[in-house]
DNA sequence: ACCTGAACACCGTTCAAGT
DNA sequence: ACCTGAACACCGTTCAAGT
């Protein structure tokens, strides 16, 4: 690869990492290729899609929230290591718009994206486990729910107009997995 | 306001609910046109714009459901109540695509859904309010928030990649406002 | 090889021309 | 008055022409 070619790719993925965080998924790849300093046309030179380069980006911070998880499983206490988990993954919903848009989706719009986030829900079980087995959580729950709560957590937020506020609706769900009757 | 007017308007909006149910905000308006069998132009020319056909759709469901709210008002059961209003709210979630979106949404992106969304969250307030009253409810929660909580509920689920279980999410918020220690 | 910018299809919106 | 469809601006994507 011409030097030139490798310095153009990752001015694009950085610019588009921070258009992204701050515009959500539907930045336009014309301001993602300014932001770049180069012509549309090599965006799509170095990515197939406008897809392929969001599941780039968001790949990144996927793999680095799965990593700090794997720290929390060392932790002493179960319970907390799970809130912390949890989170953490809230907290990257507030920083960055665009892995926001595509935690709360179903169907994952971006291919590709399928595995990190498989990686991501083992440990999710693991914490989850372990805070069973520990007597704190009385919910019985899989890593994806995991997962899901911390998308509730976001966007219950979200909804009252003050994203700011998603501890309280994290704490409402963490009580309920301690004390869920049944 | 002439015959073929009117008939045209109610066919854009009847239309217009059914599409945004099913494919949500970014259904296009040429669909909406074609079934409602008018040309593109007459849409506009009853609705300044997209947003205000979607506007005036979703008002609509706003409307019923604090419609329902009010009635459940009146139950013996507090908590119940509670519980029946965001099962109610969670649902048209899932039933409808286009509020589902706008739900998630702190700054309401269409205009003229505001003053619905207030009426909607001081029924709510009184739902809360009763809720704690009774002693069922020991987390403070506001009427926008437990409008946040229907989002939360339906999100959650949606992020597991199965909305249907939207109850299991709304069963473990209901626990934590039971419990939630502070 | 790689970059560029003109070109295309799609969509929201406008408007001149019809009835 | 109201309807229609052609026209425009915007955006993702493609590709012929340049280096």
């Amino acid at each position: 690869m011409r030097a030139d070619a490798v310095r153009n790719r990752e001015a694009v993925v950085v610019a588009a990492a921070s258009v992204l965080a701050d515009a959500g998924l539907n930045a336009s790849v014309a301001e993602i290729a300014d932001r770049a300093g180069v012509a549309k046309g090599t965006v799509f030179r170095h990515f197939a899609s406008k897809d392929d380069l969001v599941a780039a980006v968001v790949a990144g911070l996927i793999d680095d929230l799965a990593a700090q998880a794997e720290g929390m499983l060392a932790g002493p206490d179960p319970l907390q290591a799970l809130h912390d988990f949890l989170a953490a993954g809230t907290e990257l919903q507030a920083r960055d718009q665009a892995f926001c848009e595509l935690a709360s989706t179903a169907e994952l719009v971006v291919p590709g994206l399928a595995e990190r986030r498989e990686r991501l829900e083992e440990v999710a079980d693991l914490l989850a486990l372990r805070a069973r087995e520990s007597g704190a959580v009385r919910a019985e729950i899989s890593g994806r729910d995991v997962i899901g709560l911390m998308t509730a957590a976001y966007q219950g937020a979200c909804a009252t107009g003050d994203p700011q506020r998603w501890p309280y609706f994290l704490s409402l769900l963490v009580s309920g997995l301690r004390h869920a009757d049944a």
